[in-house]
DNA sequence: TATTGTTATACTCTATAACTATA
DNA sequence: TATAGTTATAGAGTATAACAATA
């Protein structure tokens, strides 16, 4: 309970001690041999398994930080769409817009966005980078290839390719 | 709101009309082009595009046996391992135990599953499936493989057990 | 009338911690 | 003391619906 950041922490999931349960399991599998059968089959199994784990490693990574993956992904839009509206950014992020209003509203509390207001429309803003925030995405751009090179670490480039292009083609709207 | 199933429904996620969203984006794609940028080549945020569009194609065609993939899992995992522990379920699915005690609250609502005492430790039970429970995983069984042959569409055999593959590793205990 | 951002509300999932009854 | 299951509680994430301001 530090003081300082009250809000946007939380270290989230899966107990640390909870992780020698892999091993001993293989290890002694004989024992208890706990059988996931037909579910190692399963795409969703399967992405469910891997992205909590990549996720928690994001966590582990850069919740010091306040930085969640949905908000990296945020800031990372906004950087690349620079006076991207709040609705256009909930379209690309698939969420509600609703969510989108606390998202920001977290982000501009960390100075790393500002809504700006726009002449054309004054019912929406225009959303951008503050000065901190593109240098604070430069630091955690940085953080997140490191965290990126854990979670891939058993798969060469070729594997990872083709995973991106795979999981694309599993992604893709219908 | 039908009477009879209060509990364990739920559509979850993602309003139906928008949908066409993303067909008329590509269609006209020069009018708005929203960049998603670095991310599409962040193995968690295609991890996380891909799980939701499978777990929604779940919950369209299980939901309505109030059928969540949680559930499916730990029915599928009592019958590959009848007389499983609660906290050996735990272990399995990763998640705590007290929210293994609301899964198998619903189960037992269900009908499909049941908690049977233990003579040799009078503080667990042996999870079973009921009756009613093995004919249902039969008839889920086949939902969820055509469920798992909509989502896995775009793949051929060979791509998805490539697919299969990678994601063990990328989900694979540290 | 339709859209943008917003607020209010609710529900799911999951976690931690404390409790009980055994072991 | 330690473990199995349970209960209570809390927080993150996301959804829907209704509203004000603006188009």
């Amino acid at each position: 309970m530090s003081a300082a950041k009250k809000k946007g922490k939380r270290a989230r999931r899966r107990s640390a001690p909870g992780k020698k349960i892999a091993i001993a399991a293989s290890r002694e599998a004989a024992q208890r041999a706990v059988s996931e059968g037909e579910l190692s089959g399963l795409i969703g199994y399967a992405l469910r398994r891997a992205q909590l784990r990549v996720f928690d490693d994001f966590y582990a990574a850069l919740s010091v930080e306040g930085i969640t993956p949905a908000r990296f992904s945020t800031l990372a839009i906004i950087d690349g769409n620079p006076g991207i509206s709040q609705t256009s950014l909930a379209q690309t992020l698939d969420i509600a817009r609703s969510g989108v209003v606390m998202l920001i509203d977290t982000l501009e509390q960390l100075d790393l966005v500002s809504r700006e207001p726009i002449e054309a429309d004054k019912r929406s803003y225009a959303l951008h980078l503050t000065r901190g925030g593109k240098t604070a995405l430069q630091r955690i751009r940085r953080q997140v290839a490191i965290h990126e090179a854990r979670v891939c670490a058993r798969l060469d480039e070729k594997e990872k390719k083709w995973l991106l292009k795979m999981l694309a083609r599993v992604g893709a709207a219908r």
